[in-house]
Order: structure tokens, then sequence, then C-alpha cells
RNA sequence: GGGGAUGUAGCUCAGUUGGGAGAGCGCCUCCCUUGCACGGAGGAGGUCAGGGGUUCGAGUCCCCUCAUCUCCA
């Protein structure tokens, strides 16, 4: 009975957990705090700042089963996930991490014991290699291990050295190989072995060991670092294919399940899937990834995360297009993975809903470009074969793919298979590079990492010089608005500075503070700091516009120096803007509230998708397929009105993160996906515990029961992106101005109604519909006037050449009455020419209308009335049969269409 | 941050050097008809995304804003 993949996974924590681990709990996708990196891509990624010695743990062991992300760069790209049977998108890394605990000799033991001993692989199939220069690592092996010296290989920096970045911790690695054995070689060297390193099928590298072992300094020097560590991974896709001896990862039951809905979808035979391996493959490899990422909050949009979001799940459906799938069917496939792995990871079933939903409606929008690009290329196509052509120019097929979203190789499937069109690659390329120069970028990215630099050196820096404890900035924002302080540090653009004068913008470091920070939506406070003490130099006062967090522990207040000097050392006193801050904490709680009246009047698919807590209003992003209709809306207001008024207070307690797992998991407690939790998290519960209402994670502050938020006005009810609604709301004082605002509206259109609030809306449909119908009968009598007129007018007709001419000043209230006369007098008259000429809102407007018989003899309608209106300093035109047209001077209307007559004349006789 | 595309009736969309705001489906009334997207007659429904400009005249041309789609960074 071999091991599955969740027995596997299991027995790798399990056996860390009995050598003194911590089990870690893997982090988000998303990574938290580090704008450099798209997607977590390793184990260490959540260890970083504690490798760092930014960050202390409560452990010096740790293992995790971290999920991972790999589109692009130099472990992956996103072409070999199909054709290649190991790379993916998605997978897990077993990890075990040392921070500065033991190092090689127990990591070389753990790697080999787990590995023979837990999965039970043969020895004789594992080699090794070590760092050149490492002979610790190889003495460990040979010596300590009793590895044969033949199967350990010394290999360069190429590929057993590790760094972080250019400078940081670094270090010499070794690494683990499974060896499939000599039937399963491609190179075909009689010397085939690990050592090549030709990427010959016969070795499986499984597991890498990292030493932290040095710093490097941006000189390029290194020095041994004073308490090293150990980073090790393995992917649990290739420890699996290893233990159920499977050659490809995908035949693994990691994959097999999937595949197997994919085949069950589909009512494929086994030969089927046997010829569509690479459809197969990336369904599910894909199918696994988009699950993921929308279950750690990545939406599908069109840039970082979200555009990788994207191309990952269409180009799974495109390949299911291939595979024999019609309409949307990624939904069906996660909802397998959310089956399969939903027990270890429970975020996926938390959310499965929401992530089913997502996908579908994602997959509808690509059909849609989809069947669109279909046509445009039809259309292209078409036109090509009326000049002879068979290949689709370079700028087209590009423009498929920039404008409409339908990429290269798409276009050129298409063309090739359904017209038998090539498609001009360099052209494209060409267009392409065009594109992407006159797009540019911005280095704002880059100035920004630059800048993180300097904050973390200073924070080393206070610490070092005690200014600040280990633990970094003291920071309660939740006690009050006041704290005393001391100043430790000054920056003035970027440069750390003793001293500053008044006028001059500064960023200052306070020992503690009480201004809120940034985070989870609410917006940081403003306010003030000034002196504390008497008895300094001069009295200051510093004015905060915004407070940052560049590094964990480092609290950064930035604003102007109102008034006075002041020097690192002084004592200070934090004074945040109370008024302000209290707008915030109920608009905060209010947020909480309907959070949990949107669960319950439209459902559990509701998650929150991004939340925005400021003084003056909140706005609130929900999953949500379609609009939220008023009586909803109106329900909902009430309910959380209603919460309000029953005064629950408000309750905040700190609790161990695995403690309530369960809980989130089950959706009793809200949490923030996307979100990166420690050990202990900040809960938020509305209601006591006899009597819950609502309970969140959360680090925000909140009033101390619900009364004091006042009440609640939803002010706006919207779509934010596909499938997410956005609601904005009032609060407290803004919604009590505002109530007050519209009622003042509502009291003086009553008056000017002469009617009574209520009736308002009754007496103004009326009159609405009163004016409609008073519109109506303007314009039939007005028809009725012109009609007389028109009847009299008639006898005036004249005769030019044997042309009946009518050219006549009528009243005419606007253009289309103009018309309208026209009309009836081109039909009175069976053959003609008819002119009209009125003068509508001071200015002269003219209508030609010439019968069809006559245009063949040269009569245009346009032309005549054109030179008719330059009498008046305007012009015109239209078609030969009708025209329009208009004039500055009125006074010359008649004179103008004197000239009708003449112009007729000469139109016939020179056509 | 930047490039491109789209925005017209409840829905899907036409709309030609700038010169009458339209079609199909849906809706309402009436007629015909016991049947599957029946058929016929009539009707309601539009700030042509919003704002500014050019012009005698703008759905159409120019500029700005917004929304959606899409690509690049």
């Amino acid at each position: 009975m071999t091991m599955t993949s969740a027995e596997a996974r299991q027995a790798f924590l399990d056996y860390f957990e009995k050598n003194g681990h911590t089990v870690v709990s893997s982090s988000s996708l998303v990574p938290s705090d580090d704008p450099t990196l798209l997607f977590v891509n390793a184990g260490m990624v959540q260890f970083k700042d504690a490798f760092l010695g930014l960050e202390k743990r409560a452990y010096q062991r740790a293992a995790t089963s971290q999920k991972c992300m790999r589109v692009a760069g130099k472990h992956n790209d996103l072409e070999n996930v199909g054709p290649s049977p190991r790379h993916h998108t998605f997978f897990e890394m077993l990890g075990n991490f040392s921070l500065g605990d033991y190092f090689k000799r127990d990591a070389v033991r753990f790697a080999y014991e787990c590995l023979t001993g837990v999965y039970g692989l043969p020895p004789e199939r594992i080699y090794y290699t070590v760092h050149t220069g490492d002979d610790e690592a190889f003495d460990l092996w040979t010596k300590e291990m009793g590895i044969a010296p033949e199967r350990v290989y010394r290999m360069g920096d190429a590929t057993n050295f590790w760094q972080m970045a250019d400078v940081g911790p670094c270090g010499p690695t070794s690494e683990l190989h499974y060896d499939w054995g000599e039937e399963f070689c491609t190179c075909g060297r009689p010397d085939c072995s690990v050592l090549l390193d030709n990427g010959c099928e016969r070795w499986l590298e499984i597991w890498n060991l990292v030493f932290m072992q040095f710093n490097q300094t941006a000189d390029g020097s290194r020095t041994p670092l004073p308490k090293p560590g150990v980073d090790t991974g393995m992917g649990l896709e290739r420890i699996v294919s290893a233990v159920q001896n499977k050659r490809a990862n995908y035949e693994t039951d990691l994959f097999t399940p999937i595949i197997g809905r994919v085949q069950e979808l589909l009512a494929h035979t086994e030969a089927q899937v046997e010829e569509h391996t690479v459809a197969y493959r990336v369904i599910a490899d894909h199918g696994r990834a988009i699950t993921f990422m929308i279950g750690d909050g990545v939406m599908p949009g069109n840039e970082g995360r979200a555009s990788v979001l994207r191309l990952i799940l269409r180009r799974a459906a495109r390949y299911g297009r291939q595979a024999g799938f019609d309409g949307p069917f990624l939904a069906k496939v996660a909802d397998k993975v959310i089956e399969e792995m939903g027990d270890h990871y429970i975020e996926l079933k938390a959310r499965r809903q929401f992530i089913l939903n997502v996908i579908t409606q994602e997959e509808e929008r690509f059909l849609k470009t989809f069947n669109n690009g279909l046509e445009l290329i039809a259309g292209l196509v078409k036109k090509l074969k009326a000049d002879d052509k068979n290949q689709i120019p370079g700028d087209e097929v590009f423009k498929l793919y920039a404008t409409y979203g339908f990429p290269k190789d798409l276009t050129l499937l298409i063309a090739d298979e359904e017209y038998g069109f090539t498609i001009d690659e360099k052209g494209y390329r060409a267009a392409f590079d065009e594109h992407a120069k006159i797009s540019g970028g911005s280095k704002i990215g880059v100035i920004a990492v630059d800048m993180l630099q300097v904050y973390a050196d200073l924070f080393d820096k206070l610490k070092s010089d005690d200014a600040l404890p280990e633990s970094g900035v003291t920071y309660n924002p939740y006690a009050g608005t006041e704290l005393p302080g001391k100043v430790v540090a000054i920056l003035r653009d970027g440069e750390s500075i003793d001293s500053a004068e008044e006028g001059q913008k500064i960023e200052l470091v306070l020992n503690a503070t009480s201004f809120y920070v940034e985070a989870g939506g609410q917006i940081g406070d403003k306010g003030q700091i000034v002196q504390q003490t008497a008895g300094q130099a001069t009295p200051w006062q510093m004015d905060v516009k915004a407070v940052v967090k560049p590094v964990n522990g480092l609290i950064v207040h930035e604003g102007v120096l109102a008034r006075g000097t002041v020097k690192v050392g002084y004592e200070a006193l934090v004074m945040v803007d109370n008024q302000r801050r209290w707008d915030i904490m109920r608009n905060h709680t209010a947020t909480h509230v309907l959070h949990r009246e949107l669960r319950r009047a439209l459902g559990d698919h509701v998650a929150q998708a991004g939340s925005l807590v400021a003084p003056d209003r909140l706005r609130f992003d929900f999953s949500h397929p379609q609009m939220v209709t008023q009586s909803d809306l109106e329900a909902i207001e009430a309910a959380v009105n209603r919460i309000i008024l029953a005064d629950f207070p408000v309750l905040t307690s700190y609790k161990g993160y695995n403690e309530l797992k369960q809980a989130i998991g089950a959706g009793e407690i809200m949490a923030l996906f996307g979100e990166k939790y420690g050990d202990v998290v900040r809960v938020v519960q509305i209601g006591d515990d006899d009597n819950t209402y609502s309970r969140e994670l959360c680090g925000g502050t909140h009033v101390q029961t619900t009364t004091q938020i006042g009440s609640l006005h939803i002010t706006s009810e919207g779509s934010a992106a596909a499938g997410i609604r956005r609601i904005e709301a009032v609060t407290g004082r803004v919604a009590q101005e505002l109530t007050q605002q519209r009622l003042n509206t509502l009291e003086q259109t009553a008056g000017l109604l002469k009617v009574s609030p209520e009736e308002v809306y009754e007496r103004a449909q009326s009159l609405v519909s009163q004016a409609q119908d008073s519109d109506k009968k303007i314009r039939e009598l007005e028809r009725k006037l012109a009609r007389v007129e028109f009847e009299g007018m008639l006898a005036q007709a004249g005769e030019v050449n044997g042309v009946k001419v009518v050219a006549l000043k009528v009243d005419a209230p606007d253009v289309a009455m103009l018309r309208e006369m026209s009309d009836w007098f081109r039909d009175r008259l069976g053959s003609g020419v008819v002119v009209l000429g009125a003068v509508i809102e001071n200015r002269p407007s003219f209508i030609a209308a010439v019968t069809k018989d006559l245009t063949e003899q040269g009569l245009h309608a346009g032309k005549l009335v054109k030179t008719v209106a330059q009498v008046v300093g305007g012009g015109g035109g239209g078609s030969p049969t009708m025209a329009t047209a208009g004039g500055k001077d009125a006074a010359r209307l008649g004179e103008a269409l004197a000239k009708v007559n003449t112009l007729v004349c000469e139109a016939i006789n020179n056509p």
C-alpha cells in the first residue's frame, strides 16, 4: 500500500514536528509586504524577515507545506506547463527551516532520515551534491552519514550556491537527487550522472538544502553570519512521484482525481485522454492554480497578479476547447480541486462558492472575447482574399492581440486550420516591440525598494543604539488618542538628521505612537505631535499628514514641523485628531455590521473583496454576481440601523490563529483572504459571548458600542469589477448632515409644489406627465397651424421652365416642423422643387426638397439650399432630394428665397 | 503609469464627405388563432456615456472626463 499525497504531506510535517519543529501553516500565495515579488515562490518567503533578523519568531525550528506559484523567470516558463511531465504553475513546497538554530549536520541527517525512513526510498537510489568549496557538507554526507564518496558530487556556484539578492544572506547548498534507473536515461551518455547537469530524465532533483552561512555586502565581500540558518525545499509533487513510482507528476494522486473529473465531463475514452495529454495536463495544473489564486483573493484583471490569473485561466479554457469543451467547465474542475485539497487548505472550502463564481464569470467573458476574435479574423480573411493574399499582416495580428485580447498563437491556429492562411510573424514582432516602446514604464517600484533599504538600515541602527527595543516602535492605537513618547529619529529627504527647523517637511520616528497606520482598509490617522514637558529650549509642534510602516516594527510620521525646533531625544506627546478618529471608528464598526447584514440578506457567497474606511465615508466591495435591488438595499440599511440601536458592545480579544482555524473555515469568523495573519490574531466581536452578533479578524479601531455609530445611510451601490459590487455609505456626523440636507430639499420642494413632503413624489409624477401631455398638445396645435398656413400658400406655387417651384417664408417653431411642411408641399406637387424658410430662434433656417424625377435633370437640393443660405451668411447641404441649411442674418431671408427661381432655372439649363 | 478598442431603445446591435435616430428581440393595446420562437394591425420606450469645441447644422469631426474590455511596464 503506497502512501497517498495527503499522507505524504502529513508525514513530512509529523516527522519534523517530532524533531522539535513548529508546524506553521502556509502563507497566502500573495506575498504581504513585498512589492517586488508577484507570488510566493518558495517556502522561505514567509520567513524572509526572520532570516534577515527583522522579525522575531516564537520558535527557531519550523516546517511548512507552502503554496507556491511560479509563472515566469528562471525556474519556469508557462509554455512548458503541459508538454513537460514535471513543470507546474502551482505547487506545494515542503520545507524545514532553522532560524539560527541547527545547521548543516542536522539538516543533512533530517533529509536523509526523512527520505529513507519516512518515505522509504531505497538509499541506493539517492545521489547527493555539495558546493565545491563546502568540505564540511561533503564530510557530513560521507563520514557522518556513511554515504560512499562517489555518490556525493562537488558542483559549482551555478547549481550549488544560493543568494537571496545581490546583498544579504547567502550560502552553499546541497541537493538530493533520485535515480529513476538507467533505463530512463535520455541523454545516452555512458557516463550519465547528476554531475553532468544536462537535464537527463533519469535524474530527479527532489530536495534542496540551503545553508545560510554568509552575509554578502554591496562590495561583494562575504562575512560569516553570527547565527547561520537552514532553508530547505522539496516539491511535494516530486516526492510523491518518487514514492508512488510514477514518472510523471500528473500520474500521481495529486492530479489523477482532477484529470478523472475532466475525463468524466468530456466522456472521453482512455485513448482520447491519451490523444489530448497536453490539454489534460494544462487543465489539471491550471485548474489547481486558479483555484488557489482566487482562494487567496486574486481577481482576474489586467495588471500584475490579476493578469497572471487571467492568463492562466484563459489558457486552461483554450486547451479545454481543444479537448472538446463547448461552454464553461473550469468551475467543475475547480470544485474537484477544492474537494481534494480543501481539508488541508481550509480557505478553499470557506470560499468555495466565491471561487466557482469568479471562474465561471471569467470563463464566460473569455468565450465572448474568443468568439469576437473569430469574427474579426473571418472579416480580415475575407478582405485579404479579395486582394488575393493568404497571409494576415503582422500589425493586424498584433491588433487582434493588443486590442481584442486574442493571442497570436490562437490567431495562427484559426488562420491555418480554418482558412489555410499564414501570419506575418516578423511584422507581429515589430508591432509588439513598437507597442512596448510606446507604452514605456515607470521606475517607481525600484525607487520604492531602495527607500525600503534606507528604512531597514535605520531600524537596525535604532535597535543597536538601544533607541528602540527589539520589537520596534510601541504601537498602540487602541487605548486612546494621546500617548507620551520620545523622538528617536528624524528624516529629511531620506537622510537621517539630528534636528529639524520650523517649516521643514520631515519624517519623525517615536519610540511609541497611538497613530493608526493604514491597514485593513482603515486609513491612517492625522493629528499632531507636540512638546511634552516644559523646560526645553523651544516649544514645538509637528502636523502629521500621514503615517507609514515601511518595515515591520518601524513606524514613521510624515508631515511638517509647524512650530519650533525638534531634536532627537526630545520628549513628545502624540495627539491624534480625535474627532477624525471617531468618524473613522464609527465607519469601521459600521463596516462590520454592513458585512454581516449583506451576508444575511444576499447569501454566504458574499465575501469582502476590498474595503475603505475613511472619516467621511466607508466603501465596501464584495463578491456578488448581480445588482443589489433597491428593496434589498433598503432592507439592509434598515437592518444595520436596527443593530446600531440594539446597542451591542464591541469587544476585542487576542487569540491563537490555529485555535480559530475551524471557525474561520466554517465562515463563523470573517477573515480577509490574501491577508497575512500572525500566530496571534485580534478578534473584533460585536455583542457579548452570550449574544454574539459577529466576529471578524481585524486590527482596526472601533467604537465601544454600536449606538455610537449614530446611523448608517447607504449612498450608492454599483459595480467595482466583474462579479464585485461596491456599496458606499456614511455614518455619524456625515449621515446626519446628509439627512438634514436632503430633508431640507424635500421640504423646499414640497413648499414649491404646495403639498406635504409625503405627497411630493406623487405630485411630481403627475406634473411630469402633465408636462408631457402639454408638449404633445402643443405639437398637435403647431401642426394644425402649419397645416392652415400650408393650405393658404399652396396657390403661390410658381413654375420655372415647366418645373413647379415653391419658395416661401413660413411660420414654423422648429426645423422638424419645417421639414414636415416641405413633405406636404412635395406630396401635393407630385413633381417639383420646394424651398421653405423660417426664422427659428432669431436665426434663418431653410429646407429644400426636390422630387426624385427632377434630380435627374440636374437639380440638387443640397447645392440649391447651400447657395440660398449664403445670402444670409450661412451654409448648408444634404442629399439630392432633401437638404437643410441655416444662416445668421434673418432680415435677408426673403432676399435669399427670391434667388430660388433663378437658381432652379440655371440648374436645369446647365446640368 | 502608458498604448489601443468600445459606449446609440429594456436586450443584441445597424447608422455611408456631418444633413429626417433606426432594425431585430422584448413590452403594451387590439384583431386572428386551442399548440412548439404563431400570424396581423397599432403603440409606448432615447439627455446617441457625460462635458466642452468646430459648424448654419454633430450620433458622426476635435478636445477633456467617466465606465467597460484589452495589451505593455
